[in-house]
Parts: C-alpha cells; sequence; structure tokens
DNA sequence: TTTCATCATCGTATATTTACGATTAACGAT
DNA sequence: ATCGTTAATCGTAAATATACGATGATGAAA
C-alpha cells in the first residue's frame, strides 16, 4: 500500500482490530487452546503439536505477545508461556460490544 | 511465505481466523458500525464516512463479502449492503466458545 | 442515445505476513 | 570450559494485504 491510514480511525477501532489480527491464523488459534489445554507450556511443546518449524512458531507467538493475549516467563533456558487472562476478558467485552452493536438480533 | 500451512489446520480454526482476518482492519469494523447504524447502505454513504478511496473501500467491503459478513442487493446503479446476521450470531458463538475454552475466568 | 451516477475491477506500488534454515544467546549440566 | 537444550532473531523468498487512479460495466435519467 502506499501509506497506511490506520491511524485516521479511532482508537477503540484499532485496538478491535488489532486483536482480530492476532487471531487471524489459524495456528494462533491453535495455539491459545493449547496453552490452555497444558500445564507446561514451552515453546517446544507448541512446535510438536503443530505442523509448523520452530521459528515459525516463535513468530506466531510473538504476533500473540504483541496485543498482550499471551505472555511468557523465562525459566533459565526455557519460556513458559501462558494466556494473559485480563486481556482475554478484555477482548471478549469488546467483541461482545461490537456485535451488539452491529447485530440486529 | 514459502507454501501456505492453513489447511493444515481444523477446520473450525480456520473459520475462526478467517471470520477474525476479516475484522482485522479498522476500516472493516467502521463499515460493520456504519451498516448497522445507517438505514440507506450504499457504498457510496460508506465512502463519505471513512478516509479511504472508493476503490479501496470496495476492497475492504470484498473482504467482508467473502466471509458473509455483508451483503449487498443490487439496486439498479446502486449497491444496497447490509450485515448479515446469521453469519454475525454465528460468530458471536464460535468466538464466545473459544473464549470460554481459553480464559481461564 | 447520450449522459450521469454508482460501484466493481484492473493495474500497480509498497507494506506486511507467512514460512523456514541458519545463527545467536542464554542457561543448565557435565 | 564444553556441551546440549531451548527459543529468539536474522536473512530471505514468496504470498497477501492495503491503497489508489484509471477504466469498465450497469442502469437511470435526460
Amino acid at each position: 500500500m502506499a501509506v497506511s491510514k490506520v491511524a485516521e480511525f479511532t482508537q477503540e477501532d484499532i485496538w478491535m482490530a488489532d486483536i482480530a489480527k492476532a487471531l487471524s491464523h489459524p495456528a494462533r488459534i491453535r495455539i491459545l487452546k493449547i496453552l490452555t489445554e497444558m500445564n507446561i507450556c514451552m515453546c517446544g511443546d507448541i512446535v510438536e503439536q503443530l505442523p509448523l518449524a520452530q521459528a515459525t512458531v516463535s513468530q506466531h507467538l510473538k504476533e500473540l505477545k504483541r496485543v498482550v493475549l499471551i505472555q511468557g516467563e523465562i525459566e533459565g533456558p526455557k519460556v513458559c508461556y501462558c494466556v494473559n487472562d485480563k486481556t482475554l476478558q478484555k477482548a471478549k467485552k469488546e467483541l461482545d460490544k461490537l456485535f451488539s452493536q452491529v447485530c440486529n438480533c
């Protein structure tokens, strides 16, 4: 694109779109589910369960971290990932709000 | 990317990611709101309310149509757009399901 | 039938995303 | 100190997304 026009929208719409972007790849949906299903949650565990290389999974984790849907805690050479309930709750609330605004039901 | 790996995920995760992708630009969030707020909903009306050229808005509408979050009805030279409540309801339901699976709250 | 209005599509430029191998960094264990 | 494990980052290639001007198609109105 020539130049992004994203900044010309409201902060609310930008945030919502940003959360949606983080959820816009099936690998990242899957990662969120894996993080909840499993107790231990190292990057390696996730790589095992996805048809993707370690570098690619690391990139997807980075995107989820960017919007704070997940967070990682360094434990020696390992990193223990988990979902961030606060952001998830806010996302759910804002999505509910959007859908109630937008749906005639 | 070399080759997309999207097909290797479940249909459910792919659908959810696809809906999220459609919502992943603030212009498209805004368009959904405009379509609900306004009674008449021509493409031109939307263009007026966005800081984007007509061709760009048309592209965003196409992306929303792709996942059937909206639909357009041709009325002479005009096209009357409206949100698709059925898809919105399904999206809300699936998102709720995802969040309940993924959030410890 | 010519003109106008409306909107999709084409062509194009640039930015971003997806994917991976290779490398690097950080730490624990030997 | 060296080695193995873990995961981030770099470099790169290819696919997609974003943005717009120009053009095309369609139908209403003159």
